[in-house]
DNA sequence: CGCGTGCTTGAAGCGGGTCAACAACAGTGG
DNA sequence: CCACTGTTGTTGACCCGCTTCAAGCACGCG
Protein backbone atom coordinates (compact mmCIF):
# COMPACT_ATOMS: atom_id res chain seq x y z
CA UNK A 1 0.00 0.00 0.00
CA UNK A 2 1.46 3.36 -1.00
CA UNK A 3 0.51 6.78 -1.54
CA UNK A 4 -0.49 7.89 -4.56
CA UNK A 5 0.88 11.24 -6.54
CA UNK A 6 -1.67 12.12 -8.28
CA UNK A 7 -5.06 13.41 -6.20
CA UNK A 8 -8.44 13.93 -7.81
CA UNK A 9 -10.76 16.33 -6.03
CA UNK A 10 -14.25 15.84 -4.66
CA UNK A 11 -16.08 18.42 -6.63
CA UNK A 12 -14.32 16.59 -10.29
CA UNK A 13 -14.52 12.97 -8.70
CA UNK A 14 -15.59 11.34 -11.69
CA UNK A 15 -17.47 9.14 -9.50
CA UNK A 16 -20.19 11.55 -8.92
CA UNK A 17 -21.12 11.66 -12.71
CA UNK A 18 -22.45 8.44 -12.68
CA UNK A 19 -26.50 8.24 -12.29
CA UNK A 20 -26.43 5.36 -9.32
CA UNK A 21 -24.98 8.56 -7.39
CA UNK A 22 -27.36 10.80 -5.35
CA UNK A 23 -25.56 14.24 -5.99
CA UNK A 24 -23.76 16.54 -3.30
CA UNK A 25 -24.91 20.02 -2.42
CA UNK A 26 -22.34 22.36 -2.23
CA UNK A 27 -21.44 22.75 1.41
CA UNK A 28 -21.42 18.74 1.74
CA UNK A 29 -18.92 18.19 -1.41
CA UNK A 30 -16.76 21.18 -0.03
CA UNK A 31 -16.59 19.20 3.62
CA UNK A 32 -15.89 15.85 1.92
CA UNK A 33 -13.38 17.53 -0.13
CA UNK A 34 -11.93 18.58 3.24
CA UNK A 35 -12.64 15.97 4.80
CA UNK A 36 -9.84 13.67 2.15
CA UNK A 37 -6.71 13.48 3.55
CA UNK A 38 -5.39 11.98 0.23
CA UNK A 39 -5.34 9.07 -1.72
CA UNK A 40 -4.18 5.66 -1.28
CA UNK A 41 -2.59 2.87 -3.68
CA UNK A 42 -3.07 -0.97 -2.99
CA UNK A 43 -1.96 -3.93 -5.24
CA UNK A 44 -3.33 -6.98 -5.94
CA UNK A 45 -3.26 -9.00 -2.85
CA UNK A 46 -2.23 -6.10 -0.35
CA UNK A 47 -4.13 -5.68 2.64
CA UNK A 48 -5.76 -2.64 3.02
CA UNK A 49 -7.33 -3.63 6.26
CA UNK A 50 -5.71 -5.75 8.29
CA UNK A 51 -7.52 -8.53 10.43
CA UNK A 52 -7.48 -8.16 14.15
CA UNK A 53 -5.28 -4.79 13.75
CA UNK A 54 -6.32 -1.06 14.19
CA UNK A 55 -6.69 2.23 11.95
CA UNK A 56 -7.38 5.67 12.11
CA UNK A 57 -8.37 5.27 8.48
CA UNK A 58 -11.91 5.28 6.69
CA UNK A 59 -11.51 5.08 3.19
CA UNK A 60 -14.00 5.71 -0.33
CA UNK A 61 -12.77 3.23 -3.45
CA UNK A 62 -12.51 5.64 -6.19
CA UNK A 63 -11.44 2.43 -8.72
CA UNK A 64 -10.40 -0.91 -8.77
CA UNK A 65 -12.12 -4.00 -6.28
CA UNK A 66 -11.36 -5.61 -2.94
CA UNK A 67 -12.75 -7.98 -0.61
CA UNK A 68 -14.07 -8.54 3.08
CA UNK A 69 -13.36 -11.32 5.02
CA UNK A 70 -13.00 -12.86 8.24
CA UNK A 71 -11.07 -15.93 8.84
CA UNK A 72 -10.98 -18.63 11.42
CA UNK A 73 -7.93 -19.47 13.71
CA UNK A 74 -6.88 -22.94 11.39
CA UNK A 75 -7.53 -20.58 8.30
CA UNK A 76 -10.39 -21.10 7.16
CA UNK A 77 -11.94 -18.18 5.43
CA UNK A 78 -14.88 -16.44 4.72
CA UNK A 79 -15.54 -13.92 2.39
CA UNK A 80 -18.00 -11.32 3.28
CA UNK A 81 -18.96 -8.94 0.71
CA UNK A 82 -16.93 -7.49 -2.39
CA UNK A 83 -16.02 -4.00 -2.68
CA UNK A 84 -16.70 -2.05 -5.86
CA UNK A 85 -15.77 1.79 -6.41
CA UNK A 86 -18.19 4.25 -4.37
CA UNK A 87 -18.00 1.68 -1.15
CA UNK A 88 -17.21 3.31 1.62
CA UNK A 89 -15.57 1.31 4.00
CA UNK A 90 -13.94 1.30 7.68
CA UNK A 91 -17.25 1.89 9.29
CA UNK A 92 -17.80 -1.38 10.82
CA UNK A 93 -14.94 -0.52 13.52
CA UNK A 94 -15.90 1.22 16.40
CA UNK A 95 -12.89 4.08 17.22
CA UNK A 96 -11.23 2.42 19.84
CA UNK A 97 -11.60 -1.35 19.09
CA UNK A 98 -9.58 -3.21 16.38
CA UNK A 99 -11.07 -4.75 12.82
CA UNK A 100 -12.53 -7.64 13.39
CA UNK A 101 -12.29 -8.19 9.94
CA UNK A 102 -9.79 -7.66 7.32
CA UNK A 103 -10.36 -6.28 3.16
CA UNK A 104 -8.11 -7.43 0.67
CA UNK A 105 -7.42 -5.70 -2.57
CA UNK A 106 -8.40 -8.22 -5.64
CA UNK A 107 -6.74 -5.30 -8.28
CA UNK A 108 -4.95 -2.46 -8.27
CA UNK A 109 -7.41 0.02 -5.78
CA UNK A 110 -7.06 3.42 -5.44
CA UNK A 111 -8.72 4.81 -2.62
CA UNK A 112 -9.66 8.56 -0.85
CA UNK A 113 -8.27 8.30 2.93
CA UNK A 114 -10.67 9.74 5.80
CA UNK A 115 -9.49 10.68 9.36
CA UNK A 116 -11.87 9.02 11.69
CA UNK A 117 -10.82 12.06 14.36
CA UNK A 118 -12.93 13.91 12.04
CA UNK A 119 -16.34 12.34 12.20
CA UNK A 120 -17.14 13.76 15.15
CA UNK A 121 -16.69 17.09 12.85
CA UNK A 122 -18.81 15.07 10.43
CA UNK A 123 -21.78 14.52 12.47
CA UNK A 124 -22.37 18.00 13.94
CA UNK A 125 -21.68 20.14 11.25
CA UNK A 126 -22.84 17.97 8.43
CA UNK A 127 -26.60 16.22 9.35
CA UNK A 128 -26.98 15.14 5.39
CA UNK A 129 -23.81 13.62 5.29
CA UNK A 130 -24.11 11.73 8.78
CA UNK A 131 -27.45 10.64 6.80
CA UNK A 132 -25.94 9.25 4.47
CA UNK A 133 -23.18 7.20 6.60
CA UNK A 134 -26.32 5.44 8.14
CA UNK A 135 -27.56 4.73 4.66
CA UNK A 136 -24.75 3.22 3.63
CA UNK A 137 -24.58 0.94 6.44
CA UNK A 138 -27.84 0.13 6.60
CA UNK A 139 -27.11 -0.80 2.91
CA UNK A 140 -24.18 -2.97 3.82
CA UNK A 141 -26.62 -4.16 6.64
CA UNK A 142 -28.85 -5.54 3.73
CA UNK A 143 -26.25 -7.20 1.67
CA UNK A 144 -25.16 -8.65 4.65
CA UNK A 145 -28.61 -10.03 5.28
CA UNK A 146 -29.23 -11.45 1.27
CA UNK A 147 -25.62 -13.29 1.63
CA UNK A 148 -26.59 -14.82 4.85
CA UNK A 149 -29.82 -16.07 3.43
CA UNK A 150 -27.37 -17.17 0.03
CA UNK A 151 -24.92 -19.66 2.56
CA UNK A 152 -27.57 -20.94 4.81
CA UNK A 153 -30.44 -21.37 2.75
CA UNK A 154 -29.63 -21.97 -0.71
CA UNK A 155 -28.76 -25.47 -2.39
CA UNK A 156 -24.95 -24.98 -4.47
CA UNK A 157 -26.81 -24.31 -7.83
CA UNK A 158 -28.73 -21.31 -6.34
CA UNK A 159 -25.58 -19.81 -4.41
CA UNK A 160 -23.43 -20.09 -7.50
CA UNK A 161 -26.13 -18.48 -9.29
CA UNK A 162 -26.76 -15.90 -6.64
CA UNK A 163 -22.83 -14.77 -6.59
CA UNK A 164 -22.80 -14.47 -10.15
CA UNK A 165 -25.92 -12.39 -10.41
CA UNK A 166 -25.17 -10.22 -7.65
CA UNK A 167 -21.73 -9.72 -8.91
CA UNK A 168 -22.98 -8.52 -12.06
CA UNK A 169 -25.41 -6.12 -10.57
CA UNK A 170 -23.36 -4.82 -8.54
CA UNK A 171 -20.82 -4.19 -10.84
CA UNK A 172 -23.40 -2.35 -13.29
CA UNK A 173 -23.94 -0.47 -10.63
CA UNK A 174 -20.98 0.73 -9.87
CA UNK A 175 -20.08 1.32 -13.72
CA UNK A 176 -17.26 -1.25 -14.11
CA UNK A 177 -19.43 -3.40 -17.31
CA UNK A 178 -16.79 -2.83 -20.24
CA UNK A 179 -19.01 -3.37 -23.36
CA UNK A 180 -21.85 -5.59 -21.84
CA UNK A 181 -19.24 -8.12 -19.93
CA UNK A 182 -17.77 -8.26 -16.54
CA UNK A 183 -14.25 -9.24 -16.12
CA UNK A 184 -14.31 -10.71 -12.38
CA UNK A 185 -10.98 -9.97 -10.78
CA UNK A 186 -11.26 -12.76 -8.39
CA UNK A 187 -10.27 -16.37 -8.26
CA UNK A 188 -12.35 -19.46 -8.06
CA UNK A 189 -11.24 -20.07 -4.47
CA UNK A 190 -12.53 -16.25 -3.75
CA UNK A 191 -15.73 -17.27 -4.97
CA UNK A 192 -15.68 -20.70 -3.09
CA UNK A 193 -15.01 -18.68 0.02
CA UNK A 194 -17.47 -16.02 -0.22
CA UNK A 195 -20.75 -19.35 -0.78
CA UNK A 196 -19.01 -21.45 2.24
CA UNK A 197 -18.52 -24.20 -0.24
CA UNK A 198 -15.03 -25.90 -1.53
CA UNK A 199 -13.39 -25.04 -4.28
CA UNK A 200 -14.09 -28.35 -6.05
CA UNK A 201 -17.75 -28.16 -5.90
CA UNK A 202 -17.59 -24.59 -6.62
CA UNK A 203 -15.99 -25.58 -10.13
CA UNK A 204 -18.19 -28.82 -10.48
CA UNK A 205 -21.70 -26.58 -9.68
CA UNK A 206 -20.30 -24.18 -11.94
CA UNK A 207 -20.10 -26.87 -15.09
CA UNK A 208 -23.31 -28.11 -14.59
CA UNK A 209 -24.93 -23.87 -14.60
CA UNK A 210 -22.91 -23.09 -17.68
CA UNK A 211 -24.90 -25.77 -19.66
CA UNK A 212 -27.96 -23.89 -19.48
CA UNK A 213 -26.69 -21.19 -21.48
CA UNK A 214 -28.05 -18.26 -19.35
CA UNK A 215 -24.73 -16.88 -18.78
CA UNK A 216 -21.44 -17.42 -20.19
CA UNK A 217 -18.35 -17.83 -18.11
CA UNK A 218 -14.69 -18.22 -19.23
CA UNK A 219 -11.46 -16.79 -19.04
CA UNK A 220 -12.97 -15.04 -16.31
CA UNK A 221 -15.39 -12.76 -18.62
CA UNK A 222 -18.43 -13.01 -17.18
CA UNK A 223 -21.88 -12.22 -19.00
CA UNK A 224 -25.31 -12.94 -18.48
CA UNK A 225 -27.38 -13.23 -21.16
CA UNK A 226 -30.83 -13.48 -19.22
CA UNK A 227 -31.38 -11.67 -15.96
CA UNK A 228 -34.61 -13.04 -15.42
CA UNK A 229 -33.21 -16.56 -15.93
CA UNK A 230 -30.31 -15.98 -13.41
CA UNK A 231 -32.49 -14.95 -11.06
CA UNK A 232 -34.46 -17.63 -10.88
CA UNK A 233 -31.48 -20.07 -11.30
CA UNK A 234 -30.69 -18.22 -8.31
CA UNK A 235 -33.98 -18.30 -6.51
CA UNK A 236 -33.82 -15.01 -5.82
CA UNK A 237 -35.89 -11.35 -6.53
CA UNK A 238 -34.68 -8.40 -8.66
CA UNK A 239 -35.46 -5.07 -6.63
CA UNK A 240 -34.04 -2.29 -8.90
CA UNK A 241 -31.19 -0.34 -7.81
CA UNK A 242 -31.68 2.55 -5.86
CA UNK A 243 -29.81 5.40 -6.18
CA UNK A 244 -27.42 5.79 -2.84
CA UNK A 245 -24.69 8.31 -1.51
CA UNK A 246 -21.02 8.79 -2.09
CA UNK A 247 -18.63 10.07 0.53
CA UNK B 1 -49.43 -6.68 17.97
CA UNK B 2 -51.50 -4.20 20.47
CA UNK B 3 -50.80 -0.64 21.80
CA UNK B 4 -50.16 -1.09 25.50
CA UNK B 5 -51.36 0.90 28.33
CA UNK B 6 -48.39 1.56 30.37
CA UNK B 7 -46.13 3.99 29.31
CA UNK B 8 -42.72 4.14 30.62
CA UNK B 9 -40.85 7.51 30.50
CA UNK B 10 -37.33 7.12 29.08
CA UNK B 11 -35.32 9.32 31.80
CA UNK B 12 -37.08 6.41 33.69
CA UNK B 13 -36.52 3.61 31.84
CA UNK B 14 -35.64 0.48 33.43
CA UNK B 15 -32.77 -0.32 30.64
CA UNK B 16 -31.27 3.07 31.06
CA UNK B 17 -29.83 1.74 34.59
CA UNK B 18 -27.66 -0.99 33.17
CA UNK B 19 -23.97 -0.99 33.00
CA UNK B 20 -23.73 -1.72 29.10
CA UNK B 21 -25.58 0.51 27.91
CA UNK B 22 -23.90 4.32 27.77
CA UNK B 23 -25.53 6.78 29.82
CA UNK B 24 -27.13 9.57 27.85
CA UNK B 25 -26.82 13.45 28.43
CA UNK B 26 -30.27 15.36 29.24
CA UNK B 27 -30.51 17.38 26.05
CA UNK B 28 -30.64 13.96 24.22
CA UNK B 29 -33.01 11.85 26.86
CA UNK B 30 -35.70 14.82 26.32
CA UNK B 31 -35.38 14.58 22.46
CA UNK B 32 -35.59 10.63 22.63
CA UNK B 33 -38.53 10.93 24.87
CA UNK B 34 -40.33 13.48 22.55
CA UNK B 35 -39.28 11.14 19.74
CA UNK B 36 -41.21 8.09 21.64
CA UNK B 37 -44.51 7.75 19.74
CA UNK B 38 -45.88 5.38 22.27
CA UNK B 39 -45.72 1.78 22.99
CA UNK B 40 -46.33 -1.36 21.11
CA UNK B 41 -47.27 -5.19 22.66
CA UNK B 42 -46.42 -8.05 20.03
CA UNK B 43 -47.30 -11.57 21.40
CA UNK B 44 -45.11 -14.89 21.41
CA UNK B 45 -45.47 -15.73 17.08
CA UNK B 46 -46.46 -12.57 16.10
CA UNK B 47 -45.26 -10.07 13.43
CA UNK B 48 -42.90 -6.88 14.39
CA UNK B 49 -42.19 -6.48 10.90
CA UNK B 50 -43.69 -8.07 8.19
CA UNK B 51 -41.29 -9.30 5.27
CA UNK B 52 -41.90 -7.36 1.95
CA UNK B 53 -44.06 -4.81 3.77
CA UNK B 54 -43.49 -1.50 4.72
CA UNK B 55 -43.20 0.55 8.53
CA UNK B 56 -43.32 4.10 8.94
CA UNK B 57 -42.14 3.00 12.50
CA UNK B 58 -38.47 2.14 14.17
CA UNK B 59 -38.38 0.14 17.73
CA UNK B 60 -36.04 0.05 20.80
CA UNK B 61 -37.06 -3.28 22.51
CA UNK B 62 -38.10 -2.89 25.94
CA UNK B 63 -38.46 -6.15 27.13
CA UNK B 64 -38.52 -9.36 25.46
CA UNK B 65 -37.09 -11.50 22.28
CA UNK B 66 -37.43 -11.25 18.85
CA UNK B 67 -35.88 -12.53 15.83
CA UNK B 68 -34.98 -11.32 12.42
CA UNK B 69 -35.38 -13.47 9.52
CA UNK B 70 -35.27 -13.87 5.38
CA UNK B 71 -36.93 -16.08 3.55
CA UNK B 72 -37.21 -17.51 0.18
CA UNK B 73 -40.45 -18.16 -2.28
CA UNK B 74 -40.43 -22.24 -1.10
CA UNK B 75 -40.36 -21.81 2.51
CA UNK B 76 -36.86 -22.09 3.72
CA UNK B 77 -35.88 -19.84 6.33
CA UNK B 78 -32.69 -18.04 7.90
CA UNK B 79 -32.89 -16.61 11.12
CA UNK B 80 -29.83 -13.51 10.79
CA UNK B 81 -30.32 -12.62 14.81
CA UNK B 82 -32.39 -12.16 17.51
CA UNK B 83 -33.20 -8.92 19.29
CA UNK B 84 -32.66 -8.19 22.64
CA UNK B 85 -33.95 -5.59 25.52
CA UNK B 86 -31.86 -2.67 24.49
CA UNK B 87 -31.75 -3.48 20.49
CA UNK B 88 -32.56 -0.58 17.90
CA UNK B 89 -34.20 -2.60 14.96
CA UNK B 90 -35.72 -0.99 11.65
CA UNK B 91 -32.85 1.31 9.97
CA UNK B 92 -32.18 -1.48 7.65
CA UNK B 93 -35.04 0.39 5.65
CA UNK B 94 -34.52 2.90 3.89
CA UNK B 95 -37.90 5.34 3.64
CA UNK B 96 -39.85 4.60 0.73
CA UNK B 97 -38.57 0.66 0.56
CA UNK B 98 -39.92 -2.26 1.52
CA UNK B 99 -38.75 -4.35 4.56
CA UNK B 100 -36.68 -7.18 2.99
CA UNK B 101 -36.67 -8.93 6.22
CA UNK B 102 -39.54 -9.78 8.84
CA UNK B 103 -39.31 -9.64 12.77
CA UNK B 104 -41.25 -12.33 14.83
CA UNK B 105 -41.83 -11.72 18.59
CA UNK B 106 -40.48 -15.03 20.09
CA UNK B 107 -41.37 -13.75 23.68
CA UNK B 108 -43.93 -11.24 24.78
CA UNK B 109 -42.19 -8.05 23.50
CA UNK B 110 -42.88 -4.49 24.55
CA UNK B 111 -41.01 -1.92 22.32
CA UNK B 112 -40.99 2.02 22.23
CA UNK B 113 -42.28 3.24 19.09
CA UNK B 114 -40.46 5.84 17.18
CA UNK B 115 -41.16 7.56 13.99
CA UNK B 116 -39.24 7.19 10.79
CA UNK B 117 -40.43 10.89 9.38
CA UNK B 118 -38.41 12.38 12.78
CA UNK B 119 -35.17 11.08 12.08
CA UNK B 120 -33.97 14.06 10.03
CA UNK B 121 -34.59 15.88 12.99
CA UNK B 122 -32.59 13.79 15.19
CA UNK B 123 -29.95 14.06 12.74
CA UNK B 124 -30.45 17.78 12.34
CA UNK B 125 -30.13 18.57 16.05
CA UNK B 126 -28.45 16.06 17.96
CA UNK B 127 -25.84 14.98 16.27
CA UNK B 128 -24.35 12.55 18.92
CA UNK B 129 -27.84 10.45 18.78
CA UNK B 130 -27.19 10.33 14.99
CA UNK B 131 -23.59 9.13 15.98
CA UNK B 132 -25.40 6.52 18.58
CA UNK B 133 -27.69 5.57 15.49
CA UNK B 134 -25.02 4.70 12.90
CA UNK B 135 -22.60 3.10 15.96
CA UNK B 136 -25.91 0.71 16.26
CA UNK B 137 -25.53 -0.29 12.63
CA UNK B 138 -22.07 -1.19 12.58
CA UNK B 139 -22.39 -2.93 15.49
CA UNK B 140 -25.46 -5.21 14.00
CA UNK B 141 -23.05 -5.23 10.70
CA UNK B 142 -20.12 -6.81 13.12
CA UNK B 143 -23.07 -9.64 14.57
CA UNK B 144 -23.79 -10.22 11.00
CA UNK B 145 -19.72 -10.90 9.78
CA UNK B 146 -19.84 -13.45 12.86
CA UNK B 147 -22.59 -14.96 11.84
CA UNK B 148 -21.55 -15.53 8.31
CA UNK B 149 -18.34 -16.85 9.41
CA UNK B 150 -20.23 -19.34 11.19
CA UNK B 151 -22.59 -20.26 9.06
CA UNK B 152 -20.10 -20.51 6.19
CA UNK B 153 -17.51 -21.63 7.66
CA UNK B 154 -17.76 -23.51 11.02
CA UNK B 155 -18.68 -27.49 11.25
CA UNK B 156 -21.79 -28.42 12.71
CA UNK B 157 -20.61 -28.88 16.46
CA UNK B 158 -18.66 -25.55 16.39
CA UNK B 159 -21.67 -23.59 14.93
CA UNK B 160 -24.05 -25.15 17.86
CA UNK B 161 -21.17 -24.21 20.40
CA UNK B 162 -21.15 -20.91 18.91
CA UNK B 163 -24.49 -19.69 19.04
CA UNK B 164 -25.34 -21.35 22.33
CA UNK B 165 -22.06 -19.09 23.44
CA UNK B 166 -23.41 -16.30 21.46
CA UNK B 167 -26.85 -16.45 22.73
CA UNK B 168 -25.39 -16.40 26.70
CA UNK B 169 -23.21 -13.40 26.20
CA UNK B 170 -25.98 -11.36 24.60
CA UNK B 171 -28.24 -12.04 27.37
CA UNK B 172 -25.63 -11.40 30.00
CA UNK B 173 -25.03 -8.21 28.36
CA UNK B 174 -28.72 -7.58 28.27
CA UNK B 175 -29.38 -8.58 31.94
CA UNK B 176 -31.54 -10.95 31.18
CA UNK B 177 -29.57 -13.95 32.66
CA UNK B 178 -31.54 -15.07 35.59
CA UNK B 179 -29.91 -16.75 38.23
CA UNK B 180 -27.07 -17.88 36.04
CA UNK B 181 -29.02 -19.16 33.84
CA UNK B 182 -30.79 -18.52 30.42
CA UNK B 183 -34.49 -19.54 29.64
CA UNK B 184 -34.31 -19.89 25.75
CA UNK B 185 -37.10 -18.67 24.29
CA UNK B 186 -37.09 -20.66 21.26
CA UNK B 187 -37.42 -24.20 19.51
CA UNK B 188 -34.52 -26.49 18.56
CA UNK B 189 -36.29 -25.36 14.92
CA UNK B 190 -35.41 -21.91 15.24
CA UNK B 191 -32.04 -22.65 16.27
CA UNK B 192 -31.18 -25.02 13.17
CA UNK B 193 -32.69 -21.85 10.69
CA UNK B 194 -30.35 -19.90 12.68
CA UNK B 195 -27.31 -22.28 11.69
CA UNK B 196 -28.55 -22.48 8.18
CA UNK B 197 -28.70 -27.05 9.25
CA UNK B 198 -31.53 -28.95 9.81
CA UNK B 199 -33.32 -29.92 12.92
CA UNK B 200 -32.71 -33.12 13.19
CA UNK B 201 -28.61 -31.97 12.61
CA UNK B 202 -29.03 -29.52 15.26
CA UNK B 203 -30.04 -32.19 17.78
CA UNK B 204 -27.73 -34.53 17.17
CA UNK B 205 -25.17 -32.44 17.24
CA UNK B 206 -26.40 -30.71 20.38
CA UNK B 207 -26.55 -34.76 22.21
CA UNK B 208 -22.66 -35.18 21.42
CA UNK B 209 -21.95 -31.55 22.38
CA UNK B 210 -23.98 -32.43 26.06
CA UNK B 211 -21.39 -34.81 26.76
CA UNK B 212 -18.73 -32.55 27.14
CA UNK B 213 -20.20 -30.88 30.45
CA UNK B 214 -19.02 -27.77 29.10
CA UNK B 215 -22.69 -26.53 29.57
CA UNK B 216 -26.27 -28.05 30.25
CA UNK B 217 -28.90 -27.56 28.48
CA UNK B 218 -32.33 -28.48 29.43
CA UNK B 219 -36.08 -27.58 29.31
CA UNK B 220 -34.44 -25.01 27.37
CA UNK B 221 -33.03 -23.57 30.16
CA UNK B 222 -28.62 -22.96 29.00
CA UNK B 223 -26.11 -22.82 31.64
CA UNK B 224 -22.58 -22.70 30.25
CA UNK B 225 -20.18 -23.78 33.39
CA UNK B 226 -16.84 -23.05 31.29
CA UNK B 227 -17.22 -19.89 28.92
CA UNK B 228 -13.39 -20.43 27.80
CA UNK B 229 -14.10 -24.26 26.98
CA UNK B 230 -17.49 -23.42 25.25
CA UNK B 231 -15.60 -20.15 22.94
CA UNK B 232 -12.72 -23.45 22.43
CA UNK B 233 -15.68 -25.85 21.26
CA UNK B 234 -16.94 -22.77 19.22
CA UNK B 235 -13.67 -21.76 17.54
CA UNK B 236 -14.14 -18.45 18.71
CA UNK B 237 -12.78 -15.42 20.67
CA UNK B 238 -13.81 -13.70 23.23
CA UNK B 239 -13.89 -10.00 23.09
CA UNK B 240 -14.86 -7.95 26.02
CA UNK B 241 -18.43 -6.38 25.46
CA UNK B 242 -18.68 -3.04 24.69
CA UNK B 243 -20.99 -0.41 25.99
CA UNK B 244 -23.39 0.46 23.56
CA UNK B 245 -25.56 3.80 23.39
CA UNK B 246 -29.21 3.35 23.56
CA UNK B 247 -31.56 5.42 21.70
C1' DC C 1 -58.97 -38.42 26.59
C1' DG C 2 -57.23 -36.91 22.14
C1' DC C 3 -54.59 -33.69 19.77
C1' DG C 4 -50.74 -30.66 18.68
C1' DT C 5 -46.14 -29.18 19.46
C1' DG C 6 -41.52 -29.92 20.42
C1' DC C 7 -37.71 -33.13 21.45
C1' DT C 8 -35.28 -37.38 20.43
C1' DT C 9 -33.48 -41.19 17.85
C1' DG C 10 -32.73 -44.65 14.01
C1' DA C 11 -32.14 -45.75 9.02
C1' DA C 12 -31.01 -44.67 4.43
C1' DG C 13 -29.47 -41.66 0.72
C1' DC C 14 -27.07 -37.95 -1.37
C1' DG C 15 -24.79 -33.57 -1.65
C1' DG C 16 -20.81 -31.63 -0.92
C1' DG C 17 -16.05 -32.39 1.02
C1' DT C 18 -11.45 -34.31 0.53
C1' DC C 19 -7.85 -36.38 -2.10
C1' DA C 20 -5.57 -36.71 -6.26
C1' DA C 21 -4.07 -35.97 -10.87
C1' DC C 22 -3.57 -33.25 -14.97
C1' DA C 23 -3.86 -29.35 -18.33
C1' DA C 24 -3.06 -24.56 -19.41
C1' DC C 25 -0.53 -20.74 -18.60
C1' DA C 26 2.60 -17.04 -16.81
C1' DG C 27 6.76 -15.92 -14.73
C1' DT C 28 11.68 -16.99 -13.67
C1' DG C 29 16.23 -18.15 -14.18
C1' DG C 30 19.82 -20.94 -16.30
C1' DC D 1 15.43 -20.54 -25.82
C1' DC D 2 13.65 -23.71 -22.79
C1' DA D 3 13.30 -26.39 -18.48
C1' DC D 4 11.34 -25.35 -13.93
C1' DT D 5 7.90 -23.67 -10.87
C1' DG D 6 3.69 -21.87 -9.04
C1' DT D 7 -1.05 -20.63 -9.85
C1' DT D 8 -5.57 -21.52 -11.60
C1' DG D 9 -8.98 -24.27 -13.60
C1' DT D 10 -10.89 -28.90 -14.41
C1' DT D 11 -12.23 -33.63 -13.62
C1' DG D 12 -12.60 -38.38 -11.42
C1' DA D 13 -13.00 -41.37 -7.25
C1' DC D 14 -14.24 -42.01 -2.76
C1' DC D 15 -16.24 -40.99 1.59
C1' DC D 16 -18.32 -38.57 5.37
C1' DG D 17 -21.53 -35.23 7.26
C1' DC D 18 -25.68 -33.66 6.89
C1' DT D 19 -30.44 -34.17 5.03
C1' DT D 20 -34.65 -36.48 4.64
C1' DC D 21 -37.88 -39.79 6.14
C1' DA D 22 -39.91 -41.97 9.82
C1' DA D 23 -41.42 -43.18 14.30
C1' DG D 24 -41.86 -42.74 19.24
C1' DC D 25 -42.01 -40.03 23.53
C1' DA D 26 -43.18 -36.27 26.75
C1' DC D 27 -45.95 -32.67 27.79
C1' DG D 28 -49.63 -29.11 27.84
C1' DC D 29 -54.19 -28.00 26.69
C1' DG D 30 -59.01 -27.97 25.11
Amino acid sequence: MTDSGRQIACPACPLRKRAIFIEAVGAELDFVSSFKMGELHARPGGAIYLEGATSPHLFTVLSGWAFRYKSLPDGRRQILNYVLPGDFIGLQATLAQALEHGIEALTDVRLCVFSRDRLDELFRNHPPLARNLTWLAAREERLLDDQLLAVGRRHARERVAFLLWHLWRRARESGVLEGGALTLPMTQQHLADTLGMSLVTFNKTLQRLRTTGVFTLADRRLEIHDEGAMATLAAADARPPERRPLI
